[in-house]
RNA sequence: GAUUCCGUAGCUCAGCUGGUAGAGCAAUACACUUUUAAUGUAUGGGCCCUGGGUUCGAAUCCCAGCGGGAUCACCA
């Protein structure tokens, strides 16, 4: 402890626990160390700095804001809580802005208005100006009135402290015309203390609220129509229904390995099997794969399947959801994402991804076979190896020719049958499946087929994924024979989709970052410095 | 996993070709009863990410590690 605090403890009255301080003054700031004396004087005056009882509110910052002035009266006896995140202390009086789960409000904090007994200042002179901090949470009553700069603000006539903050906050000042100063821009900082990334920076904020509404506004369109929202199991003895490396984890009690799911397709299908006619479920994944700016180790998938649809009735129903979600959010369907414009308003193109390579390359590959599609990528400068078949060089071609070029909503029709293993094949064309992909802002937002419903079918293509699995493909699927017994007992036609909601959130919410839209995103664990003694 | 940039006070950042650390905000003290990036005066606050190396001397140069960002690979 150093000579100075000790020295502003005495000063100040204010005793604590020496040989407990020099301990902890191993690890605390100084801001930390008087903030902890202070906690302590506080309970020496008696008042408990984390009350237990309720603190009963009757308005909210935004409502205030919104509706005092034309509604004055009803402003007169009010009652808020929140954390106080400036001061402007001016003598016997002080302005602060409190900050509660709406809004920011600045408050009037008046010496002889709190403490009306002439005698005894103490509520004031100590307790406020000395003991309270920024971040602390108080709760305040009072009325609302507007000063004569003109800003609506709440008149205090008394505050009770409901929980002293220890730890000093990062103060980003935003002047007249909202320009931020010291803005908390460090991404590690505001990922890893995502708490403090939200009680500073009210945008962070918004977009969280905007994801909830994104998944409610989905939730309420499927719900609408019928669809019904199930669970099915996160820890699966098979990780089916995509083609991922997965997380491997051990059950005691069976004494069997388990998998974190990497798809729940195959539980779905299951339950189109059993009779219900419309599934939906948001499905956390998890693949023990890269991370970077569009992938975390766990994520958000949509999947639904309706019986008796195919992949036509699929799209239809998407731009109807996707229009949903628009104006349910922005009010509108054409959004601007970045500096480019969208439209969410029905109908979207279609286009086959043949036709799709034709139009960015000039290149008809539909009737091509391996050496002439080889030959194709070659001249376009295509990184290829000798592993790739027909199919990823199919895939391949588009993602690295057309796929950026697709910012309207797009869908993109009928896969080469390799790569799909679990969608049906197409009506007319050989070779190829009833396969979509949704692309805006040239990345891929939904995966939809009209499913694979015959089990003959789906045991060979499953078995050819297990070739390929033999061949080293490590990203083959698993046969999964239940899944295959369901199928014999027969599934109706099923038209089903997978929604990265992740990625459809930062394109509703313009963030370049999945971390901006996961509340939590993965990170590597904090190594904390080993202090010597 | 590869390449590259970054890591200094609670926060945002300076710190040049090596000479033992600075600013603004925040904090502390005093003044101020309608301020608003409040103001004025004074004061304190640093394992310069960690560990090695070079050097008389390292925040600075070199190596390794840890953490983060970006790009690439894998993938949604």
């Amino acid at each position: 402890m150093n000579t100075k605090l000790k020295v502003f403890a005495v000063n100040k009255g204010i005793l604590f626990n020496f040989e407990k301080k020099l301990n902890m003054s191993q690890e605390l700031s100084e801001q930390e160390e008087i903030r902890r004396a202070k906690l302590a004087e506080l309970k020496k005056l008696g008042i408990e700095p984390y009350p237990a009882e309720e603190f009963q509110i009757n308005v909210t910052a935004q409502d205030i804001k919104e509706n005092y002035e034309r509604d004055k009266l009803n402003y007169k006896d009010i009652s808020l809580a929140g954390r106080i995140m400036s001061v402007r202390d001016m003598g016997k009086a002080a302005f602060a802005v409190l900050q509660d789960s709406t809004d920011r409000i600045q408050i009037y904090v008046r010496r002889d208005d709190i403490c009306p007994n002439e005698e005894d200042k103490q509520l004031y002179d100590t307790v406020w100006k000395k003991l309270i901090d920024l971040g602390d949470i108080i709760g305040i009553q009072g009325y609302v009135f507007t000063t004569k700069t003109g800003e609506t603000s709440i008149h205090v006539t008394h505050f009770k402290l409901l929980a002293k903050s220890l730890k000093p906050l990062p103060v980003v000042k935003t002047d007249e015309d909202g320009k931020s100063f010291d803005e908390v821009t460090d991404p590690e900082f505001r990922y890893r203390q995502r708490y403090v990334d939200l009680i500073i920076n009210p945008s962070v904020k918004k977009t969280f609220e905007q994801r909830t509404k994104i998944i409610s506004s989905i939730r309420n369109f499927l719900n609408d129509q019928g669809a019904l929202e199930v669970d099915t199991p996160v820890l699966q003895s098979i990780p089916g229904g995509a083609a991922a490396r997965p997380f491997l984890t051990h059950h005691n009690a069976l004494d069997m390995p388990l998998y974190l799911r990497i798809a729940n397709e195959l539980y779905l299908k299951r339950l189109i099997v059993g009779g219900f006619d419309w599934v939906y479920e948001f499905s956390r994944n998890f693949r023990n794969e890269g991370m970077d700016r569009t992938h975390n180790p766990e994520f958000t998938v949509l999947e639904f399947y309706a019986a008796y649809r195919d992949y036509f009735w699929m799209m239809n129903t998407t731009e109807k959801l996707l229009e949903k979600i628009a104006v349910d959010l922005h009010g509108t369907t054409e959004l601007t994402v970045g500096d480019r414009s969208i439209s969410f308003a029905p109908p979207f193109k279609r286009i086959t991804i043949f036709d799709a390579i034709k139009e960015h390359t000039g290149v008809d590959v539909s009737k091509m076979d391996e050496v002439e599609l080889r030959a194709v990528c070659k001249s376009l400068h295509i990184d290829m190896d000798e592993t790739m078949g027909k199919a990823k060089l199919i895939d391949t071609l588009f993602g690295e020719k057309c796929e950026a070029n697709y910012i309207q909503p797009t869908f993109i029709t009928d896969y080469p049958v390799e790569m799909s293993p679990l969608t049906k094949k197409h009506r007319t064309e050989e070779g190829l499946v009833e396969r979509f992909e949704l692309m805006i802002n040239g990345k891929e937002i939904a995966n939809a087929y009209s499913e694979l419903n015959d089990p003959i079918d789906q045991r060979e293509r499953f078995e050819d994924q297990v070739k390929l699995m033999e061949r080293g493909d490590d990203e083959a699927m698993f046969i999964d024979y239940d899944f295959l017994r369901a199928l014999e007992y027969g599934m109706p036609p099923t038209a089903g989709i997978g929604f990265g909601i992740d990625r459809l959130c930062m394109l509703l919410t313009n963030q370049p970052s999945i971390q901006d839209v996961l509340l939590f995103p993965q990170m590597r664990p904090e190594t904390k410095h080993e202090t010597v003694n």
